[in-house]
DNA sequence: AGCACGCCGACT
DNA sequence: GTCGGCGTGCTC
């Protein structure tokens, strides 16, 4: 009798195993890398096939039979589940729930890779000579007529917002021969003109050559360059070349709109097939770009963190741009590190990486310093005529802030307004004030839910909890005492705005964060009309720090740098000196020296002044000296097993029973500590950190501590996660 | 995570 | 009587 073959299927659900199942009664063979329908539990779901083996721990007769193999050919190839076996493993996640993370979701859902691209409707040569008025009989098809005349060709969304029901006209336009439907593959390729090559500096041509010489092997490059050094044209070289040795690239970008931005320039110089992966895609353009990459059609792939699973049959050279940047660290479920797994993916496949940055990770520093990563620094400024800012600390000290705005600041701006500047000032708080309290007794705005204060929102006169969304409106006077003078004490971007309008009313201010740009596509706007100088005044959170190119830019101020000073986290003060350098890095680009101003209670404080004096590089040194002193990474390897519940005993107990779990004195665990909001959104947060000098150590403790934890009792009542390397303690 | 079973309270 | 509250157990 031979022996039954056996379908082991990742499934997307919380459990750390794979599931046997007997192949389908149709006899359809599921390869490895095959997706299957299966019948799970008392419904049917969709899963990946990893692997086949001729036995199975669970009792024969128990097994099911696959109901429906979904592919022919895998659609996951085997480094693809290589990597996905990795990853399930080093962060001890689930390995369905890691399949589901690498598949686009309407393929997760079963449904066919589809790759004929977006519909679009354009007018017919016939349909651009017939006169509108002449569809006298057909008022709905006359007005799409002469609607089409001027936005043709038309996707499905333009469409729609010009009629709820355009088609019905549109088919009767078809019918005519007055329009017709044509076909957008998903992936653009330049028509047009390519635009040539820049020349390579010497900095630049010998990044490029290092690179170059390491194709077709593992090597990390960190490539450190100055903001205005010239990195894409770095990549764009590379890319170059890699595509003509017929391989393709993988580039990772942070989170936030820099991929249309950054693929726009590469479809200006290559005439390559792009592939473009971020969150302005629906699902169908999503999973049609993931597959074009997949067949080896889309040369490039450019995206955010999770197209690190795109497979790519050819892949020859990966590409991390900002690799310092904290989006690339997913923050949720399954918590992975693209930048991490890319180096992992890289070795597998024999291949460079380049991790490119202004401000590079102490991590990547600390590589490059011990050899592990080659260091390429990009050290001149790429267009001739630019020079490095003038930084300067305001000490607002005893000095009366109107607004969050000094007086000194004021007075810089006024100076670069009147010689044609433009000024763009950085805080990261949104709305008007952080809190409301009361003169008279004290009384504060305390989220109900939340150990946090309540925001005011002064154009919806409404107060917001940042953490958990609570809303409700503004009081006039104080709910406690009834005093009704209202005190609002510091200030977040909403308030700098008005203040601004106030001191310079004659002058186009544009406030740009979250609240400004939820709408879609009005942050394009913002950015649009800030590049070209129409907004005079830039006020923004975050977002303004990623990577935007504002040429006019001359004068760039921190309005609070001692949020990042007073910071708690141990990578409070990495992240705020990379801010810094961010953000000054917007100041003169093009042909006028620009000014920072940061403004700061804390003068002297010893990493601001490392910082202006020593730069972000000499920052680092003295960064990673603490780091080696206080025992953290990379001098040491963490994990945190984060617990929330209703109770705060319930989640004590959990903790606690988890510490008691632990079964070797490599692994030093502190906690249960409170985290650092305890309660957020009605739930009582802890933490119990783990550390451990050797990064092996960790994990032989995480594999059987992981699995033991979902068998304490009581952990039914707790929501808990496991965080491998985290990005922060919060 | 879903989903269903199961055993107690307040409704037509 | 039964609708539904969420505790508990299971998923090849």
């Amino acid at each position: 009798m031979p022996e039954p073959l056996i379908l082991q299927v990742a499934i997307d659900t919380p459990l750390y195993r794979l599931f046997d199942y007997l192949p389908a009664d149709t006899g359809k063979p599921a390869e490895p890398g095959c997706r299957v329908r299966v019948p799970f539990g008392r419904t049917f779901t969709v899963g990946v096939v990893m692997g086949v083996s001729t036995h199975s721990d669970f009792p024969l007769h128990k097994l099911k039979h696959v109901s429906e193999v979904l592919d022919t050919e895998p659609l996951l190839p085997p480094d693809m589940r290589r990597l996905i076996h990795w990853a399930a493993d080093y962060y001890q996640h689930p390995i369905g729930v890691v399949a589901a993370a690498a598949i686009p979701k309407s393929l997760r859902e079963g449904k066919p890779l589809d790759l004929s691209g977006d519909s679009l409707w354009q007018i017919t040569a016939s349909g651009s000579q017939t006169d509108v008025a002449s569809l006298v009989r057909a008022p709905k098809q006359s007005a799409l007529l002469g609607w089409l005349t001027q936005h043709s060709p038309a996707d499905t969304d333009a469409l729609t917002s010009f009629s709820d029901n355009w088609r019905t006209a549109m088919t009767g336009l078809v019918a005519k021969g007055l329009a017709e439907k044509r076909i957008q593959p998903c992936l653009e390729i330049n028509n047009g003109d390519v635009v040539t090559a820049t020349q390579l500096n010497p900095d630049q041509q010998h990044a490029v050559d290092r690179v170059n010489a390491s194709l077709g092997q593992f090597q990390t490059f960190l490539l450190h360059g100055i903001t205005g050094s010239g990195k894409t044209e770095v990549y764009l070289a590379l890319t170059d070349a890699v595509i003509a040795r017929g391989k393709q690239v993988l580039i990772l970008v942070p989170e936030i709109s820099l991929t249309p931005q950054l693929t726009r320039r590469f479809r200006q110089r290559l005439s390559q097939t792009i592939a473009a992966l971020h969150s302005g895609l629906n699902d169908r353009q999503r999973q049609c770009a993931w597959g074009m990459a997949a067949r080896g059609d889309a040369r490039v792939v450019i995206g955010t963190r999770s197209a690190l699973f795109t497979p790519m049959p050819e892949l020859g050279l990966i590409i991390i741009d900002e690799e310092h940047d904290a989006s690339l660290k997913q923050q949720e479920g399954f918590r992975y590190h693209a930048r991490d797994l890319a180096l992992v993916r890289a070795k597998h496949a024999a291949i460079p990486v380049v991790l490119g940055s202004a401000t590079p990770s102490l991590e990547s520093l600390y590589n490059a310093e011990r050899g592990q990563y080659q260091l390429l620094q990009l050290k001149q400024r790429a267009a001739t005529n630019a020079r490095p800012p003038r930084v300067e600390v305001l000490d607002v000290r005893r000095r009366p802030l109107q607004d969050g705005l000094s007086e000194m600041l004021l007075q810089h701006i006024r100076n670069h307004l009147a010689q044609q500047g433009q000024v763009l000032l950085f805080l990261n708080r949104r709305g008007y004030a952080p809190l409301l309290m009361c003169h008279e007794c004290g009384w504060t705005t305390d989220c109900p839910r939340c150990d946090a204060h309540m925001t005011l929102h002064q154009h919806s006169r409404r107060l917001h909890c940042h953490h958990c969304g609570h809303e409700k409106p503004a009081p006039s006077s104080c709910p406690q005492c009834g005093h009704s003078e209202l005190w609002l004490p510091g200030a977040g971007t909403e308030r700098i705005e008005q203040a601004l309008g106030q001191h310079f009313p004659d002058v186009v201010i544009s406030r740009i964060d979250s609240d400004t740009t939820r709408r879609k596509g009005a942050l394009d706007d913002k950015l649009e009309q800030a590049r070209l100088g129409e907004a005079r005044i830039l006020i923004g959170t975050q977002i303004l720090a990623k990577g935007h190119d504002f040429p006019n830019v001359s004068l760039v101020g921190i309005l609070d740098a001692d949020q990042g000073l007073f910071s708690t986290d141990f990578r409070g003060t990495e992240n705020l000196a990379q801010l810094i350098i961010q953000v000054a890095g917007r100041a003169g680009r093009a042909e006028r020296a620009g000014e920072v101003f940061i403004q700061t209670h804390q003068p002297d404080h010893p990493l601001l002044a490392t910082l202006l004096n020593q730069g972000y590089t000499g920052f680092a040194q003295a960064a990673l000296a603490e780091r080696r002193h206080s025992e953290l990474p990379p001098f040491s390897h963490l994990a945190i097993l984060r617990a929330e519940a209703t109770q705060s005993e319930t989640v004590t107990d959990f903790l606690r029973q988890a510490k008691n779990l632990l079964t070797t004195g490599k692994v030093l665990s502190f906690g249960p500590l409170p985290a650092p909001m305890a309660r957020r959104a009605g739930r009582q947060r802890m933490q119990l950190v783990l550390q451990a000098s050797e990064r092996r150590d960790l994990h032989a403790q995480l594999y059987g501590w992981v699995r033991a934890l979902g068998e304490i009792k009581g952990a039914s009542k707790v929501r808990w996660s496991l965080d491998v390397d985290p990005a922060d303690l919060y």
